[in-house]
DNA sequence: CTGAAAGCGCTTACAG
DNA sequence: CTGAAAGCGCTTACAG
């Protein structure tokens, strides 16, 4: 492979003058410009930039950690972080966490080692989880409240209400609920913001229909055979993630009921298929890609040496009304 | 930050002890292998791969393209990517190019500019695209027939052809099409086996019934608005994608068209949705994570040396049958 | 087992 | 506008 040494014999010129012309060709005479350009249209040459890099001290790469790739709603804000970063001349470093800390602690050294300069993490920030080396530029995006690093997200304790108080405006009083991994910090939030729905109704809280799942669409659909079994049955079923909604609705059929006729059921996400389920699923839309491209400004802007004022940024979520959700059968 | 030089004067060892007693501790005395590893740990020494990888002119990075990282069929393809490269030791670097040629070469540019050792494209070739520069390593996973490079996947004709024959079997004769974007080579491929399939059961091909998508959920519910013009309507729907048959079939539904009773329908890949979605999907399982394991495995030989004796691996798929597909009624 | 030295391919302050 | 030279942080053949 021809190196800018080659180039430079070819061109006549040293390897000085062309590292110039390629990179501030306004610094090199035109005839010099032109010699070089020649040489490497002769010789394919392409510089490597993996030694520019190193030069640099800069990788232009930032890593994306994500819990699970298969999820739509990370897929979404992923996107939004490309978008950001394509357009500002770096490259996305895709870590698929799948939830391992090993797999994380590996993606994380790619930026202790230099080979990413700072690094967004979908994960919700976990409170017994070490904090990260605060020399690593980090953004959490679309995580919960009480990250102790920047981030960017929805409140999702405040949409949580809302999503139960709906329900209770259309007159249910017996919600259950499916949630994520207990120890989530989505799950958690989200069960505060139930908790708080409830108590402003004035409905006692009942562990008994609230089941754990973990975000996806099989999990659903177990947890409903764990409903089932409750003596005093909830009318509506509040999840916290879109695919846990389709699994659960998938479980209620079979058991022979309508949806919402007999049970009504809420997602949390809006991914596309929400909208092309039957029934259209009621959720909550998150604005995946605002976030991330947001998260993506503020990690460049880190990166690029400024200090962003704010901590927290909060986006504005959006409640979806569809099929899934009505009145609870008079009995 | 630390670096070898640092750690070499705080153990009081030459740099070259110090780089051997981290990539070849064998090659280095218990007392010196105990003092570098205490300075090391003493200035929180990290070596600078990036450093290292231009020095030793290795990247340990591939590059993934993917069409649409949204697309699930995609997502576990990556997964069985990234288990591989990780177990040996690469990095992917997934580049989303979102069916932009622009992205496209900017990616490719990574492996050209040295910046990552090879890749894997999702996409399926294209006739009228460049062939890959041949100094560089790439597999292509998941494509179609005629790749000019290494490549893993199904038999997409044969694919196509039984789904369509398995509908003639239950009595269908008039079968609509949803397919991808017409020049796209998977919609190509699919499309000559479903013309198979009818020509080895005598039925002319119709292409008043052949609607083209784009695989989305959009594109399907939107072909069924085509569809429901056509004079003589088919019973049954070949599609090209899960989630084209999901959208299809809310479609129907929004007709007041039962699936499978007045009309039926098929998907293609396999994605989770398809076994929870009411009526689960009738479909062709693409063994996705086995194709991407394959794809890296293939690619990591080229990356180390190796020629590859087969170009092309073709691997088995499944014909799944669920509640998307019946007779068609009596009339 | 250890160290001095060359070199990977670039960029850039310095001098002219 | 141009070139010689130093140096980014490592690894490794060579000599001892």
């Amino acid at each position: 492979m021809a190196t800018i040494r080659d180039v430079s014999r070819e061109s006549g010129l040293s390897i000085a003058t062309v590292s110039r012309a390629i990179s501030n060709p306004e610094m090199v005479s035109k005839h010099s410009l032109q010699r070089v350009n020649e040489a490497i249209e002769k010789l394919q040459y392409k510089p490597n930039l993996s030694s520019q890099k190193f030069r640099l001290q800069r990788t232009n790469t930032i890593v994306v950690l994500v819990p699970n790739i298969a999820n739509l709603f990370f897929a979404q804000l992923i996107s939004g972080i490309e978008d950001v970063a394509a357009r500002r001349g770096y490259n996305v470093l895709l870590g698929d966490t799948r939830d391992s800390v090993t797999r994380e602690s590996e993606f994380i050294s790619l930026v202790e080692t230099r080979q990413a300069d700072g690094l967004i993490q979908l994960r919700p920030h976990d409170d017994d989880a070490p904090l990260p080396d605060p020399t690593i530029k980090a953004v959490n995006a679309g995580g919960c409240a009480g990250t102790p690093y920047h981030s960017v997200r929805i409140d999702n304790i405040e949409a949580a209400s809302k999503v139960v108080k709906y329900l209770l405006s259309l007159g249910h009083t017996r919600i259950g609920v499916i949630s994520g991994l207990s120890n989530n910090r989505h799950s958690i939030d989200r069960l505060q913001g139930y908790k708080q729905a409830l108590e402003s109704a004035g409905i006692a809280y009942d562990d008994e229909i609230i089941v754990e799942g973990d975000f996806s669409l099989w999990s659903g659909f177990n947890a409903v055979q764990h409903l089932s079994q409750v003596a005093n049955k909830p009318t509506a079923l509040f999840c916290m993630s879109d695919d846990m909604a389709i699994g659960a609705i998938k479980g209620l059929k079979e058991k022979g009921l309508q949806v919402p006729e007999d049970i009504s059921v809420t997602g949390f996400d809006d991914i596309d298929v929400a909208n092309y389920y039957d029934p259209a699923l009621t959720t909550v839309r998150q604005p995946a890609v605002k976030i991330g491209e947001k998260a993506a400004e503020l990690l460049l802007q880190m990166i690029e040496g400024e200090t962003p004022k704010v901590q927290e940024y909060i986006l504005p979520y959006e409640l979806i009304s569809r099929e899934s959700t009505s009145a609870p059968k008079r009995v």
